[in-house]
DNA sequence: AAGCTGACTATGG
DNA sequence: GCCATAGCCAGCT
């Protein structure tokens, strides 16, 4: 059994638990092909608008995980991508999404008002 | 059990 | 528009 990433966290992880991890992957894992949102968006959404922090912790957490988790296409407010240190290398997200048709100059997304996807109003 | 931390945000100078 | 501060919440030590 391979070693898991937390004591709390088992490998089924985004199949039948209910953590607040759990639900993050879900929303993350519904952003469609070529478009991003950001952290606090899916705080929101999940109800805890405070702690969009977490939302990025759980993307963290999703390294090494088998279930493909998107976290490329959650960058912050302004569209920076804060979390591109945390991928296998520095150029991964970025490469990532500009693979997907964003554009993206010197780690921040242009225009990002176009390829934001808001999962309080798409995710009805 | 208590305190620290963080891939965030909002606000104020 | 950039820097400092404070609030946030859940996981981690």
């Amino acid at each position: 059994m391979k070693k898991k990433l937390s004591n709390k966290i088992p490998d089924t992880i985004l199949g039948d638990n209910s953590d607040f991890f759990e639900r993050v992957y879900k929303v993350v894992r519904q952003i469609p092909f070529g478009r991003v949102t950001s952290y606090g968006a899916i705080a929101r959404f999940l109800g805890t608008a405070g702690s969009a922090k977490m939302v990025g912790w759980a993307m963290n957490r999703t390294r090494g995980c088998k279930n493909f988790v998107p976290a490329h296409r959650v960058v912050n407010r302004l569209g920076i991508l804060t979390g591109k240190h945390h991928f296998s290398d520095e150029n991964k997200m970025e490469n990532l999404l500009k693979s997907e048709g964003v554009e993206v100059v010197n780690d921040k997304i242009i225009n990002l008002n176009k390829y934001f996807w808001d999962p309080c109003k798409e995710l009805i």
